[in-house]
DNA sequence: TCAATAGTGTCTGTTAGACATTATGGA
DNA sequence: TCCATAATGTCTAACAGACACTATTGA
C-alpha cells in the first residue's frame, strides 16, 4: 500500500429478495488459495473520505450511491487484505432502481452466507450493518433501498430488513402517517392476487418536533 | 507529524457546575499569536486506537479515563494543528471522583465559552458531543460523570447536562427503577437544608428486552 | 415555624400492539 | 364464489408528563 498509508473500505448493500446482500470481491492470489474481501482502496490524493467511499462504490457496483455514512476507523491489529495497519470504514446502499451488475469478480452476497473475512474486515461489516441500524432512526436510509415509488407494504420490508424483526403493519403505517414523510400518489400496482397497493412517494413535509423520552436500554 | 501518518485526537469532557467543561491546550508557537488545541498525539507503534485515545487522556488529564469511544475519522481537508490530512476522533469521560489536575498549559473550558480552533478540531469537538448524546441511551454515559456513590438528584443532573434539557423527576425515576440499573445502599448524604437524599450504586441487574418502537424521527 | 429538598401516589393523554373488519382485485 | 392482500377502525396495556402530596432536614 502506498500513498496516504491507510484504507477505505467500503460495505455496500442492497436488498436481495427478503434479505441484505453484501459486495464482496473473490480473489485469487498466484499461489495460495482464493479468498473473499470487501471493496477497499487507497484514498486518492485530495479526495476526502467521504468522496473516496463513493468512489469506490461507483467503480465496483456501477451504480450510483443513494446514502452513504462512516463507520469508523479500524487500527486493532488485525490482519486486512492491504499491508496498512487503519482503515476508514463506510457502509453504503446501492440504489434498487439502477441494475446493479458489479465489476467483474465481485458478487452480491446475502448477509446470513457471507464467506469468512480476514479479521479486520469481518469487524467491518459487523460495524456497517449496526451502523446501518443506529442511523435509520435519523435519517431516511430505508427510503434509499427503495425506487421514487413504492407501496408501504415495500417500505415495511425494507425497514424489517434493516432492522432484522418484524413489524405491525397497523402500527407502521399509523407511525409513518403522524411523521408526514410520505406522500400518495394516484398510482396504484397490482402484484398477482389481492387488492392492489397505492404508491407512495417520500416527501417529508414537517419536522417531528417530538423530544425523545430518556431511555435506559443499557445492554449490560 | 512521523510515523504512522494521522493523529489520534480526543474530547475530554468532566461535570462543571451545569454545564459540562472540555478539555484544551494553550499552544504559544514562537513567531505567531497563541491559539488553543484540543489533545491530539501520533499513535505510537503497535497501540490499538483505543489505547492510544486513553494514553493520551492519562498524560493530559492526569486522571483515569472512565470511558471512550470513536467518534470517527477527519480528514475532509480542513486545517488541523499536525501537518496531517487524517484525524480519528474520540470522546472521553475523565472520572469525576478523581482530581483532574490538567498538565501545564491545559484547562477545562465550559462548552458554551470554548475559543475558535482550527476547522478540523472545531468539527472534532462537535462531533464528540453529539456522540455523547447518541451513545447514552445504550451506554452507561452519565454514570461515568459521578463518583462510585451518588443521589438520584445528581444522576438526573448528568442527564440533564449530556443532554443538553430537563427532565422530568417523577418520570426520570420511573424508568430507572424500571431498568434495573442502580441499586440503593444504605447511607444518606445531607447537604445543606432540606431531606437528606439516599445514595446508589450503579448495579445493573437485569436486561432491558424491551423492544424499541420503529421511530421517524428524521430531521429532514 | 418556615424554607428547601427528597421521594411518591394519582390522574390523564398518547401510543404501540392485538385483533377484527372492510375493500378490492385475481383465480 | 373463494382467496389473497391492502387498508383501516377499535380496544387495551404501557407509559410519559403534570400535579399534588408526604417526608425529613436546617435555619
Amino acid at each position: 500500500m502506498r500513498g496516504a498509508g491507510y484504507t477505505v473500505d467500503v460495505v455496500i448493500v442492497r436488498p436481495h429478495g427478503r434479505q441484505l446482500a453484501v459486495l464482496m470481491k473473490h480473489v485469487s492470489p498466484s499461489g495460495a488459495r482464493s479468498r473473499w474481501e470487501l471493496p477497499w482502496d487507497s484514498p486518492s490524493a485530495g479526495e476526502t473520505l467521504d468522496e473516496s467511499a463513493r468512489r469506490i462504490v461507483r467503480q465496483v457496483a456501477r451504480t450510483h450511491v443513494s446514502w452513504t455514512d462512516q463507520v469508523g476507523a479500524f487500527a486493532d491489529g488485525r490482519k486486512h487484505p492491504s499491508a496498512g495497519a487503519l482503515s476508514v470504514a463506510f457502509v453504503a446502499i446501492a440504489a434498487d432502481g439502477a441494475l446493479a451488475v458489479p465489476e467483474a469478480f465481485h458478487s452480491w452476497i446475502p448477509v446470513s452466507q457471507t464467506p469468512s473475512l480476514q479479521a479486520r474486515q469481518r469487524a467491518i461489516l459487523e460495524g456497517g450493518l449496526s451502523t446501518i441500524r443506529q442511523r435509520m432512526d435519523h435519517a431516511p436510509v430505508a427510503f434509499r433501498l427503495l425506487s421514487e415509488r413504492f407501496t408501504l407494504g415495500e417500505l415495511q420490508q425494507a425497514y424489517e430488513l434493516l432492522l432484522g424483526r418484524r413489524l405491525h403493519k397497523a402500527s407502521f403505517r399509523r407511525a409513518l402517517q403522524a411523521s408526514y414523510l410520505v406522500e400518495p400518489t394516484d398510482e396504484w400496482r397490482s402484484e398477482g392476487r389481492g387488492r392492489p397497493a397505492q404508491l407512495f412517494r417520500y416527501a417529508p413535509r414537517r419536522r417531528k418536533s417530538g423530544r425523545r423520552p430518556v431511555r435506559f436500554d443499557l445492554l449490560v
